[in-house]
DNA sequence: CATTGATCTGAACGCTGGTTCAGTTAATAT
DNA sequence: ATATTAACTGAACCAGCGTTCAGATCAATG
């Protein structure tokens, strides 16, 4: 046997996931050839096979991944029970964790209909399941008492649209730092669901 | 001279416009052919090139007119003086012209990047131009301390976001009516911009 | 009814796409 | 040093792309 450590392998398969992934971004998965793809790794175009069976996997390991990604680190986060408090965590942990990684959040509410119908039934079963935390966490405050909603499905869907939509402007080197970003989104949040004042 | 009036071109341009629309916001810009959009309009790929130049015109003519009949729209409103009823009417606006075109909502915002640069900038200058009238609405609202808002900025951004959001859950015959819709945002836009209770 | 010209067809053009693969290169194991 | 094989090249394949255009079509005009 030859190339087992050190290969190039474990250099090149990220590099390709990269290189495609900002690739799709700036000019969208349609738009992208293979050989951009490779030009930016420094390969030929047929190398990119040794490390995907085709484009369409591409784009789903990295929208899988974002998505996986997204669901773990959401159940590794220790939730206050206190409503108001749950979503400070959620406006924070959301914040945080899309601002960090623009161009899958680009591509994971672009890209959907560039997938195959099989491979777009996960990506959408995840999206789902991650709505349902919000829904949930959003039920409890209202049973509760601490939210006044008009109706807590709309506000989940608004809540995650205004969340998600910062990626469309914030930059890290923009007029707000991404500690005022949260801090005006927590108040922000906590308005829009009727939070009554004391920490405004 | 022959083929005045009732000439085909007053139903085939047309025709191609739409065509054009629903594939580009079910299979994007780029993955959509010429030949997919002459199929549907029932004429050869050639045939096409009797009302557009190229396919970026197809594309660009597109999102040219949806700002620009967004703008229009607005401009004619009759916009109350107070800062509350401004943020109505605007919630309810906002979400009627959205909600009745959603296919242009999709590709005014999945297909900017598929414009030339030339192109491209002639749509953000109108996209700004709408983002300044509810940065505009905000600012006089919270001057005259009717909202209380954590930054004016980021406030227009937020609404923004939770109100075009609407388009990709809302269907007509769903759970929602158009009219519930509009009060359930109106209301929840209320208590965003920290207006005091008298109308929740 | 013959003419006209807007409208459309059908075929072609040059090019580029995703993908394949026989062959080359080079790092490791023996 | 030699053998081994993962990693990659370079060229090719064919299907399909946007676009062009000479000619066919046909409804209104005169």
């Amino acid at each position: 046997m030859a190339r087992k450590t050190g290969s190039h392998s474990e250099i090149t398969g990220p590099k390709i996931k990269q290189a495609a992934l900002e690739l799709f971004a700036r000019h969208g998965f349609a738009a992208v050839t293979m050989r951009q793809i490779a030009a930016r790794v420094g390969v030929q175009a047929g190398a990119i096979y040794n490390y995907t069976p085709d484009k369409q996997a591409l784009l789903f390991d990295l929208l899988r991944g974002h998505m996986a990604d997204l669901l773990a680190r959401w159940a590794a986060e220790q939730v206050p029970h206190d409503p108001v408090a749950a979503l400070d965590h959620f406006v924070a942990f959301h914040l945080d964790f899309h601002i960090q990684r623009p161009y899958l959040v680009f591509i994971s509410y672009m890209e959907l209909r560039n997938l195959t119908e099989e491979n777009f039934k996960e990506i959408e079963e995840m999206r789902r399941r991650y709505e349902k935390i919000v829904y949930d966490m959003i039920r409890k405050g209202v049973l509760s008492g601490d939210f006044q909603v008009p109706d807590a499905k709309i506000t989940s869907f608004a809540l995650i649209a205004m969340l998600t939509g910062v990626v469309d402007w914030f930059r890290e080197d923009g007029r707000l730092s991404s500690t005022e970003l949260t801090r005006h989104y927590c108040a922000l949040a906590r308005q829009t669901f009727g939070v009554n004042a004391p920490a405004l």
